[in-house]
RNA sequence: GGCCGGUUGGUGAAGUGGCUUAACACACCGCCCUUUCACGGCGGCAUUCAUGGAUUCGAAUUCCAUACCGGUCACCA
């Protein structure tokens, strides 16, 4: 029997993949034009990880004038959830991943669902078929795993290949007697590999990578039907022509195989480029480890949503990890987008990527602080209604007096950074919503440092005019604070300290004290004022007892 | 255990043989500015690049060992 009999014997009725090689044309795009994908699985979310591959595939497809697309890999049946792709568009496209085409969106390569192209990874066993390239194996998992735990017993290599591959030395005549009998079995590579030759192959992220030649006969068509990942990857990203694979690195320890499946299917290797973990400290051990599903709430993109990091944020931080050259650019350019900045494979990281929320709230805090006031206000209405309603009524009732409040040192070259997600708003001014801080027992029960109070009673007895304009204003306090023991020249305060009872900037914190309780603050001439004399002397005398 | 990677200040990281007495950012500290808070500016913060050897006139950068960390070894992707 001859191996194009026995492919005919195997799959009978299977078109040519000539077929398919002429109906997936290559596409015409300029030179240097990048095609990629997201390949993700339907488990119903997106989590940090794929995003970050997206945003990295989304990247370089738009600058280099390529395309995107969205295939989604469901040959595990088992891990199937329902509706799991629909969340998963959802999540991509909230945070700007859009694709040129691909499942649910047309294109002129799909089926874009991998459980839909079983007829074409049919065509292709068969062809390795008939290069002797592949062959049904009766091997049931329990004689797998026994081999496998002698393989462990004898610290041999654990797998499928050389002395263990029993069914790949099985004639063709007695493989299509076992099929015709009806004994079960699926596909293997029959690999042409040899453990011992060593090759090179060049990562676009990675450089340079040494690895040993595969000699694992993998499987490629599961009992199912349905291809392993495997080999559904070298047929999809041959027929739909992708330039670049742009992947997490933990499969680079699958290189070997894909590079020879691609080899004896024929096929023109795209170029891999393996992405370092988004990694984190371990809280126990102290080590650093690739974020987990299981462990961190972090990984899930729904965790920003909930702590009210915006999307362009994330973004931000995203593009800062991808290409650590990014951060200072930005800063050059403060008037551009990220996606202004051309992102280069090179200087992508290679060993990991920390993937630290204290950077990520500063990240936060520098895109805050280029919105307007107004922006922020209904981002944050809009959070707080879904996170927090009773704030978000307090939003809509004091609507331009909040918005005042976020102009406050906004609208200006430099403005504050104080705030770095939606629920800061809160945390940072709740003081000045009468509602939040009448319902607190004592709201200055946080204040620890003995201010000299009397001072501060007959300023506002005094002194105090709230038409003052800013500068009148100060100046008023900079006469009383010096006719009341206050330094006005910090060198004289320096060069005397015991002689005074402070510097104006004393003073000054203790007004700022009794109006917000806090010592930190936006410009307190604006806050003075827009609390409004009458809600100052309610304070000041909440203050003074 | 096999295979493949990684290891640069408190943190993230630039840097692939001489321009490095190691960039930049975050954090921290000090000073300065607007005599308020912030924003910002300036300066400090690794004589040293996991350890030990080797190559070289010269190494964070090349090679070899060792240690530690990570990834991976499925009819999961």
């Amino acid at each position: 029997m001859t191996d194009r009999e026995f492919a005919d014997f195997l799959f009978p009725d299977v078109k040519d993949i000539s077929y398919y090689e002429e109906k997936y044309a290559p596409r015409n795009l300029k030179e240097g034009a990048i095609v990629t994908r997201c390949a993700p699985s339907p488990t119903g979310f997106v989590h940090m990880g794929s995003l970050y591959q997206g945003f990295i595939a989304k990247q370089m497809a738009r600058q280099t004038g390529g395309v995107l697309f969205l295939r989604i890999e469901d040959t595990d049946q088992k891990r199937e959830v329902e509706n799991g792709v629909d969340g998963i568009v959802k999540d991509f496209m909230e945070y700007g991943i859009t694709f040129d085409e691909g499942y649910g969106m047309g294109g002129n390569y799909g089926p874009y669902l991998q459980s839909e192209r079983g007829e074409i990874y049919k065509a292709y066993v068969k062809y390795l078929v008939s290069k002797g390239y592949a062959y049904p194996c009766f091997c049931s998992p329990e004689e797998i795993d026994e081999n496998r735990k002698i393989q462990e017993a004898t610290k041999e290599r654990i797998g499928y290949y050389g002395r263990w591959s029993t069914c790949r030395n099985l004639t063709k005549e007695e493989a299509v007697e076992r099929i015709k009998k009806g004994d079960p079995y699926i596909m293997r590579l029959k690999s042409q590999g040899d453990f011992n030759k060593k090759h090179f192959y060049h990562d676009a992220i990675k450089g340079d990578l040494e690895y040993p030649e595969n000699d694992l006969d993998h499987v490629i068509l599961k009992s199912d039907g349905l291809p392993t990942y495997h080999f559904a990857h070298a047929v999809d990203d041959h027929l739909m022509h992708t330039t670049h694979v742009i992947r997490g690195d933990e499969w680079v320890s699958s290189l070997p195989v894909h590079l020879e499946l691609f080899h004896l299917l024929g096929f023109e290797t795209p170029q891999y480029a393996h992405i370092a973990p988004l990694t984190k400290k371990d809280e126990e051990t102290g080590n650093i480890r690739k974020l987990s599903k299981r462990k961190d709430p972090e990984l899930a993109v729904s965790y920003y949503h909930e702590a009210g990091i915006p999307v362009g944020a994330v973004n931000l931080f995203l593009a800062t990890i991808a290409n650590s050259s990014f951060e200072e650019w930005y800063l050059q350019n403060q008037d551009k987008s990220y996606e202004d900045f051309t992102f280069t494979f090179d200087k992508m990281p290679i060993g990991g990527s920390l993937f630290d929320l204290e950077k990520l709230e500063s990240v936060s805090k520098i895109y805050f602080s280029k919105l307007s006031a107004k922006q922020v206000y209904e981002e944050t209405l809009d959070y707080t209604k879904e996170y927090d309603p009773s704030f978000s009524k307090l939003l809509e009732k004091y609507k331009d007096y909040t918005i005042a409040l976020l102009n406050i040192e906004r609208e200006i070259e430099r403005p504050r950074k104080d705030i770095g997600s939606y629920k800061d708003v809160k945390k940072e001014f709740w003081y000045m919503y009468d509602e939040l801080f009448n319902e607190k027992d004592n709201p200055y029960e946080e204040v620890t440092k003995d201010y000299a109070k009397e001072d501060l009673k007959a300023y506002f007895e005094t002194v105090y005019d709230e038409k003052d304009d800013q500068e009148t204003w100060f100046s008023k306090i900079k006469d009383f604070a010096s006719s009341h023991g206050y330094a006005v020249n910090r060198k004289e305060y320096k060069e005397n300290p015991e002689s005074f009872k402070g510097q104006v900037s004393d003073f000054c914190e203790m007004i700022r004290v009794m109006a917000t309780t806090k010592t930190i603050s936006p410009n307190l001439y604006d806050i003075l004022q827009l609390l409004g004399k009458e809600r100052l002397m309610q304070r000041l005398n909440l203050f003074l007892k």
